[in-house]
DNA sequence: ACGGCAGTCGAACATCTGTTTTAAACGGCT
DNA sequence: AGCCGTTTAAAACAGATGTTCGACTGCCGT
């Protein structure tokens, strides 16, 4: 434990930070180890002497990743009691979750997990499931807490639909991020913009929300006659 | 043009269908020649001789798939005069729109086009733009239109961000599809669940275009006094 | 002072990949 | 028949790619 005190350390770290961002930008195929370890500044067989294998990296890279997101988030003190909130307070929640979000998928720094989670659901790995368990999973159950506080008479399904309404409306615009140039004029991913569009999807789901509501006692009016 | 009418088209077409699947299946990079060839049943170097290299393959299969897609879809009919049409015809309008949008991502077939406009997003190649200009921006423009027709009151960027939410929700289930399984026990994208789906994603949007409007108005009436 | 050891390095290995080449066959057309 | 576009077969090529090997380095504990 002497040359790693200052090299291993930095050596392994800048590996994974080297091939997080080729992963993100290229994807698994089409990086190839040498790339990272030019990026890194690292010799070609430091990766393997680290973490054995390229598909072992790549695994290696995605925890570490995760991982940081998730100690980032709770660190912001995103978990908040929505049990006994006002509505008013329940959309505040909601508008800061969906900015999060969207802060998140789209950077800076230019959406580095938001890209690797969206490769995995492309390109389904061993990372899949715990990706879904420590950043999907805890996002969709705030949002559904917060469906359900906004829409109380909603049953489990309908609550899940509006939810996935609501991120639907957040990963459009990382997913269809190369398309968008082509589509329209789109300012760039400023704090203003992401805000706007936090306030927009918000009032938008809202307004959603309220409608499958009431379509949903609507129904069930109807089949009481 | 002799051994061409059933040889080279059965050839160069057999060829053409076995890379989309694998394309879509494993992406570009992690799809190779020799693959292509055996799954299509023909040699190595017809591919080479038809379409010179793996790029121009890709791109080829890319043309193929979605100029198919578009004339498929003109054959349906969908082309509908919006102009001037009743609401309860225009939010018919929408549904059938977004079940149809549905089917083209989820299929069966499973979603081939979806996939592979999803991996150009995420890797863009020269086809990009081609696929935006003859896929994407017809589907975008129809449902501005319908959503123009529906809150006429709001102006060009409102609609846009509205559209923006129906094409999210939209696509989320195309996007989080390898998650779903982890989330939710979504049942199998019967023709059943893509219509109750596209039900709820039309009355979700409608809402959340009444919303948004009204809350513009709000704004409006705010800044007079 | 010295052996051990984790870490690094340069070189090499075996395989794969896209592409090209050569030769031979097949089938319809004039 | 002879030609020509198409297809097959087999091989080879150059370059890239993941991985491995052996030697070297610097530091630690004893």
């Amino acid at each position: 434990m002497s040359a790693i005190a200052r090299n291993a350390a930095g050596t392994r770290d800048r590996v994974i930070a080297a091939a997080s961002a080729l992963f993100a930008e290229r994807g698994f195929h089409a990086t190839t180890v040498r790339d990272i370890a030019r990026s890194a500044g690292v010799n070609l067989a430091a990766g393997h002497y680290h973490f054995g294998s390229k598909e072992t990296l790549y695994l290696e890279v995605m925890r570490a990743q995760f991982d940081a997101v998730m100690t980032s988030l709770t660190q912001r003190g995103l978990r908040v009691d929505t049990a006994r909130a006002s509505q008013a307070t329940l959309r505040g929640l909601l508008q800061a979750r969906v900015a999060v979000m969207l802060e998140l998928l789209l950077g800076p720094p230019p959406g580095l997990q938001g890209t690797l989670m969206l490769r995995e659901m492309l390109d389904p790995s061993a990372a899949l499931p715990r990706i879904v368990e420590q950043f999907v999973r805890p996002h969709k159950d705030e949002i559904v807490r917060i469906v359900s506080g906004l829409a109380p008479r909603l049953d489990a399904a309908a609550v899940e639909r509006c939810v996935f309404s609501i991120v639907g409306q957040i990963f459009f615009y990382r997913t269809q991020l190369a398309a968008l140039p082509y589509l329209s004029d789109t300012p760039p991913m400023t704090k203003r913009w992401i805000d706007a569009t936090a306030a927009h999807i918000t009032s938008f789901s809202l307004g959603g929300m309220t409608a499958v509501a009431s379509a949903a006692r609507r129904r069930q009016a109807g089949r009481k006659r």
